[in-house]
DNA sequence: TTCAGACCATACAGTTTTGTATGGAAGGAA
DNA sequence: TTCCTTCCATACAAAACTGTATGGTCTGAA
């Protein structure tokens, strides 16, 4: 984010990187097309075939833009905060609060999206879901829980933001906090017995098989 | 699911539909295109603009068409199993096992993608999201969960297997089981306590790894 | 047999997109 | 100034798609 496209300078690389991935968010990757994309910019597509080989040299772009920016943040997120439980709750307290954030999350899902059928995003997004899972791991390793158990409330977790950011549509802002509340308690709490309800601990336990 | 495409007998609108949605999955919406199709099942565009008045139309059919068939899935579902447990247990075991499980999954995850920009497939999604969350909240809700409680359970249940079916590359088989069966004790168990980490039922042994 | 309707082929017009080839403007180095 | 490099415009060729119009074929009913 260092030159403004609005000036009537020379484009670079990173220009139409963002305004493609812009359009990749709204539209998807099959819309992301050098003609509308060079439209929106102002200019034509002999811009476009100075800067690329060609349309799939974009999209590689795009991707390799999209991993490094992930991936920076996890370890910027590791560098900040020391304490693994404030680091846990920050990051699952309320999810893609703060606009860029929410940008951040659209992004995600379009690349979600287009990792479905083309192989070089799958495989950006499997690395960047693999180090995120790991980030969460090591906080809940930190916290005392075996490596395994860590793991597994690790995947929970990312899980968790993944549906959230998928389904906005689903309960009110209210339950949203609640079930974020609760997966929280249930995250950071030991290793839970097995019960049939809420009433097992009354009912002097009739454990299933 | 009555006609043998194979045969040199008319297609169906049935037909039509069942292609496109396996291009749909395969290669989502906009690569969804009458000629494509008419050369897959044989005939050309004349045949397809018999059944369909355009594009739009095989779009808007392809859509209620998976929505009658989650939505009756649901329902079936209800009146196969009367045990509340039973039912999170089946559900929850293992998701998507089962090949045409599986390539149902795959047929949602497209409808995800194409409900970003498109609003009756959103409105489609969202319907079918909370009809299977209200499932499993009148699961929970039968256990013995308040209601609020209930539908807190039943996003976070729903939300970890569409994230599973999301990131299927994340783990391996083991480590899908043991979240699995992490996730099925968090959810039956009984509201937990706010605690810091494993350590504080070190006193009371928790139970298996 | 004749006819009507269901179903599909073919031809046509028009749009959208990709990629190439080539030329031109702007700015610094010689 | 002259020249070279960077960056972009324009023209062209070639697909890929959509939708319409119209005619052909097959089948069952009258």
């Amino acid at each position: 984010m260092d030159s403004h496209p609005s000036e009537r300078t020379a484009l670079s690389m990173a220009d139409w990187v963002a305004q493609a991935t812009a359009v990749l968010v709204d539209e998807g990757v099959d819309r992301v097309r050098v003609d509308l994309i060079a439209r929106t910019l102002g200019v034509t597509r002999g811009s476009f075939y100075w800067h690329f080989k060609d349309r799939a040299d974009l999209l590689h772009h795009m991707l390799q833009a999209w991993r490094q920016a992930a991936t920076e943040q996890v370890i910027e997120r590791f560098s900040r905060e020391a304490d693994p439980l404030r680091q846990l709750q920050d990051v699952l307290s309320l999810p893609f609060r703060g606009r860029s954030a929410q940008r951040a999350a659209r992004v995600e899902l379009a690349i979600r999206d287009w990792a479905r059928r083309d192989e070089l995003a799958r495989h950006a997004l499997e690395d960047v879901d693999a180090r995120r899972i790991s980030y969460f791991a090591q906080c809940f390793s930190a916290l005392g829980f075996g490596i395994a158990e860590a793991r597994a409330r690790a995947f929970l977790a990312y899980g968790w933001q993944v549906s959230e950011s998928l389904m906005p549509g689903q309960g009110t802002p209210a339950q949203k906090q609640e079930r974020s509340a609760l997966l929280l308690r249930m995250l950071l709490s030991p290793t839970v017995e097995l019960a049939s309800g809420p009433a097992a601990a009354a009912d002097g336990g009739h454990g299933p098989g």
